[in-house]
DNA sequence: GATGGCACTCGGGATACGAGAGTGCTAAGA
DNA sequence: TCTTAGCACTCTCGTATCCCGAGTGCCATC
């Protein structure tokens, strides 16, 4: 009862299994795998695989499938990485470079995926490091509202809106519906002339300083500007603060939600928890996290009950970190039922991953 | 045979389907709906109402099932439409209000309304008038990459990466990745001095202009540079024009998908059409464009086959158009089974279209 | 350690059957 | 002319039964 041999075992029935859909049994492993053996062989080897928890069988008399931890052998041990072929590369190349903006190259990437893995794409939108303030823009829209567009030294663009209260005496309310916006600027409370001045001295308070020394710079501007104007001056300044501040990276695109209602994939406990778990996008950006920052080559998978959620209890989840400088600003990820391909989803997730830290800016 | 008794029939019918989900019999109806006939007369009636159209028998002998025909009439002529409770309202308000930008009042949006309806929301992100430039900016990310951030007057801000090629003499491609970027500027090619002039210069050439002056004021600028200049402007200029003329309407987010999968929804020939369909987010869009654009109570209403899509034939689509003055710039729905809750289906939809229409910028 | 043989188990498909729900129709009543 | 009661008929669905086949575990043998 060689090792080697009950390993080759393992991995012909995962690899039967994932092509099948069906328990598979000994006989069926000898004649459609070239494993030199009678069929009392397999099952002497299944009996110990399944005594190791590797396999087990749904039902007494039906044919083996493999455990979680099964497959976390297989991936581990048995899986040999094929890469993708040069036709499949090249429509990833084109596919992708076909993108205007970055919501379509991410949105792409993940059709990309899905497409490739027949399964769900997770894109998880870059968060993008902070730094110094490049510039600042007030445009007023609507009656008392301001919008405060901040563009960052990184090239991070946010937008704000801020209410400006009543009157250039009240205190502006700080955090407030943030958009593009709508047609004309009325010209009521805040006049051009005012909001320019303003724009300008916090603009060249702000150049060239870097974050920490932001709030110090706007709070001369603040102290200088006339009395009326302070509230006003101090609002934008903390908001700018605020914004610049503020992590943006809980943003998760979803792609291929329909091929989990496919025929092929049938769920013991449904889709529905499947679907309900990803719609959880914080929990499933913690998950991914969690899975990208494993040690490996690039690429984490999750088999099963390992990923705590419930709802993923059934399916795997393969994801691989991307961004530009080599360190992972981002994730990308397929999740499918346990019963996947391995290897090709591994593939497919590496390439574009790989694709998008060459593409995005650095 | 009365014809009122016959429509009040066919709501009873209506409202039983909707409500226990199963085929309604004459007895249940005469029990349940204080219809003062017997059964018999139920029977002649039903007889009538299937002759027209209305209703129809899954199997010979089983109860009565409303048609879309039959929904149709019930929407139109025999709904009632019921306000949402107070508690309802203010919760809406609260959920709303404390979204802090435009992406978290229109996701907030969707999973409200999805859990308002326990169906599938739809929201289309406003597309926004155009008007002159505001501001340019630019800022280098990479080695031979520009970043352009256009604000226009309306507050709408855009932005869209810049390949500028081999050097200042190639000419450089127009229209590349957009995204927010990296960490530090490499300022390699483009020194920061060249481009803040050229910043200025075409920031100043289009204050005061409106959009379709802007070609001309730009070709003065790019004219009036250095030679080695020249295309690099070019190159801004004709993007910051083409970005301000796109329309940016086609996105559309999803919320409440899970919703789709729980039990109490089954469809005929599986969910997995319709989450194709829903997948399909041009053709969405085309159906949502042209419910809205229907004349109404401001509500419209598609019933399974009505909506051409063959994924959502066994659908009902609820949609209205919200937007701040009153006029539509965007559209916002539901989606469920045709045997849907109409109208709280409807009053929920109207209520949150009202709720984005007051506090969208106008 | 590998193999052939064999009895055993069990799931799933096919079949049969009865209960129940609902209908259409007819004839009688208002 | 409309409504109602009665009745025979149809069809679905759940239950029970049976049988086949796939697959196993184990034992004796090579």
């Amino acid at each position: 009862m060689s090792e080697e041999r009950r390993l080759a075992v393992l991995r012909a029935i995962v690899e039967d299994y994932v092509h099948t859909r069906e328990p598979v049994g000994s006989r069926v492993l000898t004649e459609r795998h070239g494993l030199g053996v009678s069929p009392a062989t397999i099952r002497n080897d299944m009996a110990a695989l399944e005594e190791a928890g590797y396999i087990a069988q749904p039902h007494t008399s039906a044919g083996r499938i493999p455990t979680d931890k099964g497959y976390r052998l297989f991936v581990d041990r048995l899986a040999e990485v094929r890469p993708l072929t040069s036709p499949q590369r090249r429509a990833i190349e084109t596919f992708l470079s076909e993108a205007i903006d970055m919501d379509d190259v991410l949105g792409r990437a993940g059709r990309l995926v899905a497409q490739l893995t027949g399964q769900v794409a997770v894109v998880q939108y870059p968060s993008l490091r902070l730094s110094g303030l490049r510039h600042l823009e007030l445009v007023p829209v609507g009656g008392a509202r301001l919008l405060v567009v901040v563009i960052s030294d990184t090239g991070r663009v946010e937008q704000r809106f801020l209410d400006v209260g009543a009157g250039p005496g009240a205190e502006p309310a700080v955090v407030a519906v943030d958009t593009p916006a709508g047609p004309e600027p009325d010209p009521g409370a805040l006049d051009e002339g005012t909001l320019g001045e303003l724009r300008a001295r916090l603009n060249a308070a702000a150049a060239g300083k870097r974050l920490s020394e932001l709030p110090q710079a706007f709070a001369a501007v603040v102290a200088g500007v006339d009395a009326t104007l302070a509230p006003l001056a101090r609002g934008i300044a903390d908001l700018v603060v605020d914004t610049l501040g503020a992590q943006r990276e809980d943003r998760i695109v979803l792609a291929g939600t329909a091929n989990l209602a496919r025929a092929e994939m049938r769920f013991e406990q449904g889709l529905s928890p499947v679907l309900e778990a990803l719609e959880e996008q914080v929990v499933l950006l913690g998950l991914l996290t969690e899975l990208a920052s494993e040690p490996g080559r690039g690429v984490g998978v999750r088999i099963g009950h390992e990923n705590r959620l419930d709802g993923l209890a059934e399916t795997s989840v393969v994801a691989s970190g991307y961004g530009g400088d080599g360190d992972t600003v981002a994730i990308l990820g397929s999740i499918g039922p346990t019963r996947m391909d391995y290897p090709g989803t591994i593939a497919s997730v590496r390439a574009v991953a790989r694709y998008l830290s060459r593409v995005l800016p650095s």
